[in-house]
RNA sequence: CGGGGUGUGGCGAAGUUGGCUAUCGCGCCUGGUUUGGGACCAGGAGGCCCUGGGUUCAAGUCCCAGCACCCCGACCA
């Protein structure tokens, strides 16, 4: 491609509102261009791009025996009302009508619609298993669509369904796109991460993401490096130090015997620092009571040690409700005393149940509010001074933990989601009663699972990951050209030598941007950088006099330094070209 | 949906004690000189100053309402 040809070009300066590195980068290079918040147009380049990824995509869900179809946009309301998806996915949905008042769905996803349509074909366990997908358009009304192709409104995606007869099979399936999409991630220059992913508050349905690490993440992950496992700091797990590990204090508390509790005065703020500050202990030896009103169930204190956070998804978890934080007035108007809260000692009046974190089980004589301004107890122990109805882990797992699998350290990372697989079970089969007839002649559900990947938002992605000051380093494999050609100069021998190079590389099979235009060699050296494409070639007068062309990789070498140019006479040009490419 | 910010030729910006023909850089067009890290000279085209209402002799500038975009939060089957 000449590049005075290209519809879309660089532009000096980036507009004001496309702030992050994705926008900015994409944007100012010519790659997209934007229509509105989080809907984007792709320019030549961009859609280059992007068609490489698809393609990778294409050939790893090939291999797992996926077969590409291509569903509609346009959703029937009916469809959609039928899995309940109508009302609970309400605010993110686009609707849409005819003129004859026919109600549509733009569709964000298409459990909807690949499931009736597979079940017109499948009546048999000998049609199972099957996995259908497709490259399409989503539309989602994101309450705030933000950087960049990142989070949009309009946004491409694989999605690939299966459908299985048994749950092993499922699994077994599902465990294969697992090694699929890590593929995926790897073709295209990215290092990813598997973890397990929250689904959802009140679920336990099983799903995994896969994270790609860049500081423009949204996500927290954890990463034990020892043992390779990633979780989502929302719902990870790991190993606190426990009272023997904190030193002189910890084994002091390790080998102490339980006191009798007593109250004292304590003229104090609310805060466990305070509580630190008058009593002259760490924050491990106090009881940390924080006070959630549950849906319909009122008051939980839950109970943990006074250095651990609480993780209120965990808590939602274990309750399978809705939960929020107490507010002032409502602790006051249950007879609580903010600040004070414990499981000691609550006077008979005031409705409150306690579930204790793990925690606290093995701190003795900790420190806890007597429910009384201005009165702590200390010496409490529990079995002997309290009880909790239930034990369970609501802790707010932090860097500073270890690894709950292996004890290795922890390091949190921001991270992008990148995919995310699920199983579905029957969920959506049973919506539309799709049954197959299996071996003994009975009618069984069909398990189903699906797999998505946001690839709009993955060229985003690889913008994060694979960029520095000067511009995007597209990896090889989703470069939009191979070589960025250039001459300097205005010189008629170097334009001539350039424009057979061209058509040398081009036949050879190699993607070629040329440019061909006249301006000065700060504008066209900027050009490339921005652009980023592997490898730039440049001919001048001065690599004419060598009769050689200048060579220069974009990505860094492997020490991390600037690759350095150098010159490759112009008969070795094409094969070191084809050599490089295929690398 | 809450908090904060922004809206002026294609892009980036200046311009608010209200006042003349709305300013600058980039880009674009014409001509010329240049050509190894965003060159230079001369000339030129291009603006509903986000929208609507109001105040005023006079509004880019003040007031009211709305819209859009960006950031933080809430949300994210």
């Amino acid at each position: 491609m000449r590049y005075s040809k290209l519809f879309g070009k660089t532009r000096y300066s980036a507009p004001a509102d496309a702030d992050s590195v994705n926008a900015r980068l994409l944007t100012q290079g010519g790659f997209i261009e934007k229509q509105a918040a989080g809907i984007y147009n792709f320019l030549p380049l961009g859609l280059r791009v992007l068609g490489k990824v698809n393609n990778i995509i294409r050939d790893e869900m090939n291999k797992v025996e996926g077969q590409e179809i291509f569903m509609p946009v346009l959703h029937s309301r009916e469809i959609w009302k039928a899995t309940g998806r109508d009302q609970s996915m309400d605010g993110v949905l686009y609707r849409t009508r005819g003129t004859d008042d026919q109600e549509f769905v733009l569709g964000p996803s298409h459990e909807e619609v690949v499931t009736p349509l597979v079940k017109t074909f499948i009546k048999s366990y000998k049609d199972l298993p099957l996995a259908v997908y497709q490259i399409q358009t989503k539309f989602r009304n994101e309450p705030r669509a933000k950087s960049g192709v990142l989070r949009g409104r309009e946004f491409g995606m694989k999605d690939m369904y299966s459908f299985h007869l048994t749950e092993e099979d499922l699994d077994a399936y599902y465990d294969r796109c697992k090694i699929a999409y890590t593929n995926v991630y790897e073709r295209c220059g990215l290092k990813s991460y598997m973890i397990e992913a929250s689904g959802g508050a009140f679920s336990d349905k099983f799903s995994h993401e896969f994270s790609i690490l860049t500081p423009a993440g949204e996500d927290t992950i954890l990463i034990c490096d020892k043992c390779g496992a990633a979780q989502n700091i929302e719902i990870a797990q790991g190993k606190y130090a426990e009272p023997e590990d904190f030193g002189e204090d910890g084994k002091a508390n390790a080998k102490e015997k339980p006191l009798p509790m007593k109250e004292v005065e304590a003229k104090r703020g609310p805060s466990i620092e305070a509580g630190c500050e008058l009593h002259g202990c760490p924050a491990w030896k106090i009881l940390k009571t924080v006070v959630y009103e549950v849906e319909d169930d009122g008051l939980v204190g839950i109970c943990i040690r006074g250095d651990l956070q609480i993780n209120e998804l965990k808590v939602e978890k274990y309750f399978k409700k809705q939960i929020r934080p107490a507010s002032p007035e409502m602790l006051k108007k249950a007879g609580l005393v903010q600040g004070f809260i414990g499981p000691v000692n609550m006077p008979a009046k005031v409705k409150i149940s306690f579930i204790g974190d793990h925690s606290i089980k093995n701190v003795t004589n900790i420190i806890t509010g007597a429910n009384a301004k201005d009165v702590d107890i200390i010496n409490v122990n529990i079995g002997t001074d309290y009880t909790v109805e239930d034990f369970a882990d609501f802790v707010q797992v932090r860097g500073s933990f270890k690894c709950g699998k292996c004890g290795g350290a922890l390091r949190e990372e921001k991270a992008i989601e990148a995919g995310n697989i699920f199983k579905l079970g029957t969920k959506f089969t049973d919506a539309v009663s799709f049954t197959v007839t299996n071996k003994d002649q009975k009618q069984v559900p069909v398990f189903m699972g699906c797999y998505g990947i946001g690839n709009t938002r993955l060229v985003g992605t690889i913008v994060e990951a694979c960029h520095d000051e000067n511009g995007i380093i597209w990896p090889k494999s989703v470069a939009p050209y191979h070589v960025h050609l250039i001459t300097l100069g205005n010189d008629e021998e170097a334009t001539k030598k350039a424009d057979k190079l061209y058509e040398e590389l081009t036949e050879a099979g190699i993607e070629v941007l040329y440019d061909d235009r006249t301006d000065s060699a700060g504008v066209k050296f900027k050009d490339s950088d921005l652009i980023g494409l592997p490898l730039r070639i440049v001919i001048s007068k001065r690599t004419l006099e060598r009769d050689s062309v200048e060579w220069k990789e974009r990505a860094p070498s492997t020490d991390g330094k600037p690759s350095e140019a150098k010159n490759v006479a112009f008969k070795d040009v094409v094969k070191e070209v084809v050599k490089f490419v295929k690398d």
